[in-house]
DNA sequence: GAATGTGAAAATATTCACAGCG
DNA sequence: CGCTGTGAATATTTTCACATTC
């Protein structure tokens, strides 16, 4: 076994998206090829960082030279190819739980489909809400939950509840096997070992741009050149 | 001068937000101390990495010995201190800008004001919304964002409109003076120097689980000790 | 000439480990 | 003792710089 096969740095990890919205549009365009300066500068990254990062998704097929010398990468090929290390080359289906404002936002938002997260499930703990039919799915009760998310092969959670329930919510999902959860309620949840948790807290994004905003006033006086 | 005055670190910004969420409820429970262990456990970070965090916001105030030997950290005083500089101890007015869905599950939950980023203005586009009331606020038309913003002293805009005018409006609030974004449409808006932008994108979070999710499989299947 | 791919160097961030306080 | 505060040691990430390819 070689020493170790070093994973992929996550601060590489999160660029990826970042790259993924940048060429789709420009191949939507027609655009053939893209230099890793051109992609950088649309981001504020450095045209090294770039080619460091492809570097990690262009190795694993190494038939596939996306990047080619005094030329650029293809779009097509990089794009493909961040797609299969992202993920989203397959579709993972996902089940909604929580029909409120932020569940209804999301199902309103057509754009996961095409980004290979197509909700395929939604559930809601208001006996009033199940049965329901909305943006072409029948709203489910909870009891149905395990066996939903087993018939649907549903791989993550959306987790739409509001604080209180979000806990235990998130224990009956991993109980039924899910393996990610995406969770809106503002709290740390505990889960099964094994099962991926990203959040999205509204506040916390708040604060950070409270600290970048207080950062960036404090270098306005002080007359030091932020970026 | 000193050499330079070395700024807070990315990462650590990001854990105060974290150590605020986990401190709250123990102030609430009436707890008076926690140990940088008890603290680090709780997020499954190392002690040290917590005593770093904080002597970043502690050295700041030097009377202020929030953290003592054998005992931990006052709870309060850790509290107040972290509010300081992650920004919430002062309220940062806001103008949501989109009053549909996303807009309308902000405005319902009350949080934000308690956090110290009340709601000030609500504006939208859409002249058949401009006059209604929600959650006690007349919707303004788009006309008025920049009399709105200045008025009221509003420091951060809330994105909260489709894709296609989001770029727009952006520039509007920065043309208004507005000092931070943030921003849920998905998409990277641009704007002038001095302006801070935080994104909230549920794909690109999506994503980030994706490949999450990916990696826990493969180390379930090579036996490799994830956490 | 223009751009990739990549070792080596520099900058950042994390962990270790321990002196010293209460 | 238990726990903070912090230098020193590691580990990770980013930038530099350049040989190499088209």
């Amino acid at each position: 076994m070689p020493p170790t096969v070093r994973r992929i740095p996550r601060p590489t990890a999160q660029r990826l998206s970042l790259y993924l919205r940048e060429i789709q549009p420009l191949i939507a365009l027609g655009q053939q090829t893209l230099s890793s300066r051109a992609l950088g500068e649309k981001l504020g990254i450095s045209s090294a960082q770039v080619r460091k990062d492809l570097a990690w998704v262009l190795q694993s097929k190494q038939t596939n030279e996306a990047g080619r010398s005094g030329v650029g990468y293809n779009c097509v090929k990089m794009h493909d190819s961040i797609r299969r290390v992202v993920g989203t080359n397959r579709r993972w289906s996902t089940a909604l739980v929580g029909v409120g404002n932020i569940g209804r936002a999301l199902l309103g938002y057509g754009g996961f489909v095409q980004d290979g997260f197509p909700i395929t499930v939604i559930l809601d703990a208001d006996p009033r809400m199940a049965g329901k039919r909305i943006g072409g799915l029948v709203v489910q009760p909870m009891s149905a939950l395990r066996k939903a998310i087993r018939t649907h092969r549903v791989t993550i959670g959306i987790l739409a509840v509001p604080r209180s329930s979000a806990q235990a919510v998130a224990t009956q999902l991993c109980d039924a096997g899910i393996q990610g959860i995406l969770n809106f309620a503002p709290m740390r949840i505990t889960v099964s070992k094994g099962v991926s948790v990203t959040n999205i807290d509204v506040s916390i994004a708040l604060e950070q741009l409270s600290m970048d905003v207080s950062i960036s006033n404090r270098s306005r006086l002080t007359g030091e050149g932020a970026v």
